[in-house]
DNA sequence: ATTATCGTTATGTGCAGACATAAAGAAAAT
DNA sequence: ATTTTCTTTATGTCTGCACATAACGATAAT
């Protein structure tokens, strides 16, 4: 109508947002339909229907065929944490990347990890342990279990020379992960490699991974205390 | 060409990642263009690019005009944490809310806050704290500043009955956040309130917010010892 | 009253065709 | 040798159109 032809769906996008936050929109309340959007802003459906997908799934519209489009009441925002592999990280913060296997055993692993891999106890898996180094300074500490059934090339892999984070990744591929996030009070170990006081507060990232339905490996990663997790958040 | 047909993005998003994971093609390499695998899966171009382009978004592949399409050598992968209001958190795990306002007072922030809101010092803020309960125990607490240049409203609400989560969330729109997780060992007013022993490790999400440059908030939630934060992790 | 059926509606997806745009590489000019 | 300009190529996007599909609501059958 009076709006000025908005004819990329960034564009559509961008003025969708603006009608939320100014509250012309507000939370809860029914939008106008795809169709309408597309001949007030003088633009094709699709290139609506693109820009609308992409709030729906940033949380920020909540979508529904035949009922339409409506604002969400209490939108569930995501961040997104990029998963990379240590050494990365640590180049990314301008640092020098150093790495040194501790010790690398066949062993049968403990209850949380079995049950973090979904899998019953008593299968012997390889157990790895690692430190990264940034400017040779302890960085971070890695604690995998690797699973020899569905990875069996890992036995003949002696992880001195590249991380068991690096190997995996560029030779084993994974279809499925998980994620998880915890605080706990440095464990003797973490202690002694970290080179940290006792209890000192260690933020850890605990991942599985899969390839169809065949455990891969388990990994916590301690990091040093004051270590952040940064998120990038959208919208 | 013998691939039977496969007409839906999905289909092709699906058959992509087969063949990365079965290493056809291998990370690293560059794989056929969009209009070579329309052609081979005997579907539309538009087809083939959202399924690539999910999958460049996702970090999976690598995508650059004119150069093409390469399997990424190595795949930042996406974790995906769902942020919303801690009463829905709690009341997801099944349990009932409680909530209990600590102190409301008007004060000058320090530093660590203005800096995480990118502010100088000196400016007078809201400053919040509260507790969140999960069937009648402390399950979080949630340590706020509120830029009153920006939400001049909030000096008039008194936060008793709902929390500043809610209702900054329903009354005060943002553009931009940021997202830091770190662990730390316990403060005395965490002590205090999550009713910990000393030195307990406490997880801690902080946010900031911001409307249009202009800072809203910035909150600090800390969780109970053991507290997890799971990710559902794409790709 | 309850259940089954069916039309309506808004979103979801697929297609062909067109043009835009970034970027690599070749060719031309300096 | 270096820089500039052009050509080519693959991705990025927009369009109109068509049909698929979920789901609400009304109507009909039980």
């Amino acid at each position: 109508m009076s709006t000025p032809d908005i004819n990329s769906w960034q564009s559509v996008q961008d003025e969708v947002l603006r009608r939320i936050h100014n509250r012309i929109w507000k939370p809860g309340a029914q939008i106008p339909n795809e169709t309408d959007l597309a001949k007030e802003f003088n633009c094709g459906r699709t290139t609506v229907n693109r820009a609308l997908r992409e709030l729906a799934e940033s949380g920020i519209l909540e979508r529904k065929r035949k009922s339409g489009t409506r604002v969400a009441l209490h939108p569930v925002s995501r961040a997104v944490i990029a998963v990379q592999i240590v050494r990365r990280e640590i180049e990314e913060r301008g640092a020098s990347y150093g790495y040194a296997l501790i010790d690398r055993t066949v062993d049968t692993p403990p209850h949380a990890v079995t049950f973090a891999m979904e899998l019953a106890q008593g299968e012997e898996m390889l157990h790895v342990r690692a430190m990264h180094l940034a400017d040779g300074v302890p960085y971070a500490l890695e604690d995998r279990w690797i699973c020899l059934r569905t990875v069996p090339q890992a036995r003949d892999y002696d992880f001195a020379q590249k991380s068991a984070n690096e190997w995996l990744l560029e030779n084993v591929p994974y279809n499925r992960a998980t994620l998880s996030i915890l605080a706990t009070p440095a464990s003797a170990f973490e202690q002694e490699y970290l080179a940290v006081p006792d209890k000192a507060s260690i933020l850890h990232v605990e991942r599985a991974t899969w390839r169809d339905k065949g455990p891969v490996t388990f990994v916590t990663i301690s990091y040093q205390p004051g270590h952040r997790i940064i998120s990038t958040t959208t919208s």
